[in-house]
DNA sequence: CGGCTTTGACCTGCGC
DNA sequence: GCGCAGGTCAAAGCCG
């Protein structure tokens, strides 16, 4: 219904169509609850069923201002709440490829098997120094089409790319 | 030559 | 206390 094209800041050499197709499908929802880690959101009702969050592209606007990384009010107590929290947001994304070029540039130094899942899941570390962004990747457990994107953090600097 | 992957080992939290 | 599962480290090798 409302797919979300997004529109990557293209590195001059990634220009291959295969990294184009990052888009959000209806599909997408933000971890925050679905990880299970705010026991009050699932509680009160909030619901694992990623078709009842797919309506919420206001959010996905929120999460993707928090990706880019604050515009100078990093000290704003919005912030400062969530990162009591540990900002975390998840993205499930068709593609064929895990490594999607966002803008950023990982070191990956991790990988591991999950008990839930065939496929084993990667950990990407921002390679800023000074940048302590997390990032994890792993194919979807039914659906290896599509790859599940958990952001862990906040950016303090601009895309370097 | 520098930066990044790879891969197994290590560490830690948690449930039994 | 033990074992499992998830997360991280770090040495070695690869690749541009």
């Amino acid at each position: 219904m409302s797919t979300v094209n997004f529109k990557l800041p293209d590195s001059p050499e990634s220009d291959h169509a295969d990294q184009s197709n990052f888009e959000f499908t209806d599909d997408y929802f933000a971890l925050d609850s679905w990880l299970g880690d705010y026991p009050e959101a699932i509680s009160s009702g909030t619901t694992k069923n990623p078709v009842n969050q797919a309506n919420e592209v206001n959010d996905f606007a929120g999460a993707s201002s928090l990706l880019q990384g604050p515009a100078g009010n990093e000290e704003s107590e919005t912030i400062r709440e969530r990162r009591e929290f540990k900002e975390r947001y998840a993205f499930r994304t068709k593609s064929e490829v895990e490594i999607l070029d966002d803008g950023y540039r990982w070191r990956k130094y991790g990988k591991k098997m999950v008990k839930n899942s065939p496929n084993p899941r990667n950990y990407y570390r921002c390679s800023v120094e000074g940048c302590a962004v997390k990032k994890r990747v792993e194919r979807d457990r039914e659906d290896p089409s599509f790859v599940i994107t958990t952001y862990e953090g906040i950016h303090n600097h601009q895309s370097a790319s």
